[in-house]
DNA sequence: GAGCTAATTGATAATTATTTGCAATTAGAT
DNA sequence: ATCTAATTGCAAATAATTATCAATTAGCTC
């Protein structure tokens, strides 16, 4: 019913209940930006039986489709979000993994000419700003809780 | 006696055959921006019996020493370049996998600005640009050597 | 609604990139 | 020359992700 099916449909994919169960969680705003092992282990929680692999197919048919969008932070493992309306780039906080959206009219426009001036037919890009952001608390929670 | 031998030794690191080895292949214009497998694969050519641990070791130590420095193109691997006097930024053409520095103030003061304005301190970041370069034969080789 | 088929899934094995353990080897200090 | 901590090679171990394959379904078609 909801429109998550439309959503599904559109990209050629049949609505079943792990693609709806990832999109579900996907929407829910404490899961921005997150990697496929750590959607499985929400998963767990809510008792689904869907394997890791079904995890990993599913965001990639995702990805494929546009549906959600990659990113590389550092840490090695993919991390997804769902597609917004707009482009937007990343803060990340080293210490707790707090990310923050930004977007910049400015950068985008200089990268466009930066390419431009270089002979490079632009595709796409990536921008990833780390630092160290000022929550105490949530950094060492952080801290905790991965070590 | 060559000028390697100080870089190693202010980094207090021991200067042995197989750093003084991946220093050089690092240094060669070749290899600028280069994978751990790609070094390892260069020192075979070479004859040099140098295990593929050992390249994954040294290349870390001289992350750490800031000999080195590390990115994250897409891919998946890891590639490393001899860290340059001046941060730049990476053009990377999809097609042919050419890779080209730039330099821009203007996204670099954004980035501090945009840093400040949400509170974080900005300890480091990671921008590139992935496009099509116009070399038709580079971008052809390219493909028919790596499928 | 029954039947059909290609798409999907779960479990497991396989890959890829990278790290670790450990015994044997050395660079560099004494 | 001696000594010792650092280094290395090799093999086994991890971590993230993908591929295999038999069993299960979503979404037609009638
Ligand atoms: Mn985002
Ligand atoms: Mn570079
Ligand atoms: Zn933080
Ligand atoms: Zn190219």
């Amino acid at each position: 019913m909801p429109e998550h099916n439309e959503e599904l449909k559109r990209a050629g994919l049949k609505v079943t209940l792990p693609r709806v169960k990832i999109l579900d969680i996907l929407q829910c705003p404490d899961n921005q930006h997150i990697s496929a092992e750590d959607v499985y282990k929400i998963l767990l929680e809510q008792h689904e039986e869907i394997g890791l692999a079904t995890v990993y197919r599913v965001l990639n048919q995702f990805d494929d489709a546009g549906i959600v969008t990659r990113h590389h932070f550092e840490g090695g493992k993919s991390v997804f979000e769902l597609t917004q309306k707009a482009h937007h780039d990343h803060l990340v906080c080293l210490n707790c993994g707090k990310v923050v959206e930004f977007e910049d009219d400015v950068i985008e426009q200089r990268q466009v000419d930066i390419a431009k001036h270089n002979k490079i037919k632009l595709t796409n890009h990536s921008l990833y700003l780390y630092g160290e952001c000022e929550d105490e608390v949530a950094c060492e929670q952080y801290r905790l809780d991965h070590l």
